[in-house]
DNA sequence: GCACTTTATGTTTTT
DNA sequence: CATAAAGTGC
């Protein structure tokens, strides 16, 4: 436990009740909760299996993981979880399942499935309005707010239609078995809740908690960790108020702001060293944060060193943007003789990585993308995994109706509209009822026989699957529905080649999956829909990295381009309303506090929009860094605020705020 | 009624 | 660029 400074020390050893480690950016937060995990098993003498850290995303998970058996190098962690909350709340829905009436071979919908099945439900085709009662009952979910709770709460006729909506919705993911993302922490806080030998048996289970991004829990999660440390509240909860930006999906820093009243012996330790930015960082970090309303005061201070100066730039328009990027990083990597992978751009949005791509493609320069499209929703990848899901839970209708029409069968939409009304008819699912007598009154003849034969496909994989191991069977689904030939049949050869291969990888991920852990078939469906992002192990590439803010969290690069900060894009267009400036800025801060050495920004005074070319302002985020440590250049300073621009943007959040009203 | 081709169109952030 | 809606041939 060398080199830890006293803050971190006292972290690590404090048991005596619950803590509240408030970690700035770059103070080495996960590094006390791999060290507190070894000082629990090698001093303290707790059994791993006792020991839970709970993350948000896998790539945290997993990184966490490799730090720890680091650490215990040798000895044992068998029993350790490290998982996300999501991946625990799967685990405690398998085992509980029975106290709630779902199978342990529930599907787990994403949110395209979700969409779909709102959609169906209100009737409508307006992908705004869908998403809208999307996002509204999410919130719901997040808030553990159930239907009937949700109705009485109603104002008025939409509030009212929604959260009819919202119960139909509960009853039809009921009848196909199947749960959204946010049951899998909403379903285990009930569960917890009302059975009383079930919470006791995981609290017995779990007899020490650490959570990493404390910051970043919502309601549910929060309820969850209240639930599983009960009274015995033996956690340590690890966040940073200054880096939440998850405020869009339900998190909610007053889980944060009230830790201290709902555990009145609370303790709290700040890590305010800083081991990662040179001063000139820090200070524009710390300066730019200051404009936020605090909840707790922190000053991050370093010992590295000045530093480069922050240089700005100034460009034409996003092409122009990417291409001076690209140019300013090779010169400076020439400069320093640095490697690729020292660098990072950072953006706002996904889009924004497409005209990059390009110019670093005409350069020659390696680069690695992480966000963006997840593997696992390529198209081929989510044709699989609906069969997967299918020969696992027969009763999930949209992936029935995926793999029916993947590859091509005969049968279309009036036909599946058919089947959809007998299925609703029968109260049962499409797959049940193919299976039924009464079939043939309700589609038209000829497409009886394309029907049955499907039927008797996957009731024939689904025996074989229950016996073997997935990766096994799935090669031979393939091969039988021929889908290397519909790929190529579909596609240009090389897109083709490329969807094909991976699928090959995907085949790869299963297989080295259940040799891990003796995946069944429902675990591996499981496992599917939480792991995003393929964990290839790629940090040895060396490579630029690309990565939206978000994604970016956790990271840390020597040479930091942060890109496209201008009004409308960061802070975002629709984020005007105070709150979620806030929310910008702290994305902003993110983005600052993961370099270490040098900083470099840019801005465009002209973005596409459509087909034209839209004049933008800098952003403000730009102005409060403060002026004394940054450089200029391409268009000198930004031009002092402008009258007309203001005027622009207060008609942009009176518009904003009338449809809200409206 | 089904399958495949063309054309428009649009993108916050993610478990 | 990749998906989704509308249009065309069978």
């Amino acid at each position: 436990m060398s080199s830890l400074n006293p803050a971190q020390r006292a972290a690590i050893r404090y048991l005596d009740g619950p803590l509240l480690v408030l970690a700035g950016a770059g103070s080495g937060k996960t590094r006390v909760i791999t060290e507190k995990i070894a000082y629990l098993i090698d001093t303290c003498g707790f059994n791993p299996g006792n020991l839970a850290a709970i993350t948000f995303t896998n790539k945290a998970a997993k990184e966490m993981q490799a730090r720890v058996d680091k650490l215990l190098a040798g000895r044992s962690t068998k029993g350790l979880t490290i998982s996300t909350f999501h991946s625990l709340g799967v685990r405690i829905l398998r085992e509980e399942v029975k106290a709630i009436g779902y199978k342990p071979n529930f599907s787990i919908f994403d949110a395209t499935d979700c969409f779909a099945v709102l959609a169906e439900i209100a009737g409508s085709t307006d992908k705004a309005t869908v998403r809208r009662l999307q996002t509204l009952v999410s919130n719901w979910k997040n808030a553990l707010v159930t239907p009937e709770l949700a109705r009485k709460n109603a104002q008025n006729e939409t509030e009212l239609r929604a959260a009819d909506a919202f119960a139909a919705y509960c009853t039809t993911l009921r009848a196909y078995q199947a749960v959204d993302f946010d049951d899998l922490i909403a379903l285990p806080v009930t569960l917890l809740r009302d059975h009383a030998a079930v919470r006791e048996k995981w609290q017995n289970r779990l007899r020490y908690l650490l959570i990493d991004e404390y910051q970043d829990t919502n309601a549910a999660q929060y309820q969850m960790l209240r639930l599983l440390t009960g009274a015995r509240a033996a956690f340590t909860a690890v966040g940073d108020d200054d880096q939440a930006i998850y405020g869009w999906r339900g998190a909610d820093i007053a889980n944060l702001r009230e830790l201290p009243r709902d555990y009145p012996n609370l303790k709290l330790i700040k890590l305010e060293q800083n081991y990662r930015s040179s001063v000139r960082i820090l200070q524009a970090a710390n300066a730019l944060i200051a404009h936020n309303e605090k909840l707790f005061d922190k000053q991050l201070w370093s010992e590295l060193g000045p530093g480069e100066p922050i240089t700005v730039s100034v460009c034409a328009n996003g092409e122009k943007e990417a291409e001076s990027v690209v140019m300013k990083l090779q010169a400076h990597r020439f400069q320093q003789r640095g490697a690729f992978g020292d660098y990072a751009i950072l953006y706002r949005g996904n889009f924004q990585a497409r005209a990059l791509e390009q110019f670093l493609r005409e350069q020659r320069i390696p680069y690695l993308v992480s966000g963006g499209q997840s593997f696992f929703d390529k198209t081929e990848i989510k044709d699989l995994s609906c069969y997967l899901r299918l020969l696992n839970n027969t009763d999930d209708d949209p992936a029935f109706l995926r793999a029916v029409s993947v590859p091509r069968r005969g049968v279309g939409a009036a036909t599946l509209q058919a089947l959809g009304n007998y299925a609703g008819q029968r109260q049962r699912s499409f797959f049940a009822v193919l299976g039924e007598h009464g079939l043939a009154q309700h589609v038209q003849e000829r497409q009886l026989a394309p029907l049955l034969e499907f039927h008797d496909f996957i009731e024939r994989f689904r025996q074989r699957a229950a016996r073997e191991a997935p990766a096994l069977v799935l090669p031979e689904l393939l091969a039988a529905i021929g889908y290397e030939a519909w790929l190529l049949s579909q596609d240009e050869p090389r897109t083709a080649r490329t969807r094909w291969a991976n699928v090959v990888e995907f085949v790869d991920w299963l297989a080295a999956k259940g040799a891990e852990e003796g995946k069944t078939l429902s675990e591996a469906t499981q496992a599917i829909a939480l792991v995003n992002m393929l964990d290839r192990t790629t940090p040895e590439v060396d490579a630029v990295r690309l990565s939206t803010l978000h994604a970016a969290k956790g990271l840390e690069f020597k040479h930091v381009f942060l890109i496209g900060l201008e009004e409308g894009i960061l802070p975002h267009r629709e984020a005007q309303i105070d709150n979620r400036i806030e929310e910008e800025r702290r994305l902003m801060y993110v983005g600052v506090t993961r370099a270490q050495r040098s900083l470099h920004l840019s801005y465009c005074e002209k973005r596409r929009q459509g087909r034209e070319l839209i004049p933008c302002r800098s952003s403000r985020f730009i102005d409060e860094l403060g002026r004394a440590d940054l450089r200029f250049s391409g268009g000198g300073e930004p031009s002092p605020p402008d009258r007309s621009l203001n005027a622009e943007r207060f008609a942009g959040l009176k518009a904003i705020l009338n449809k809200q009203a409206g």
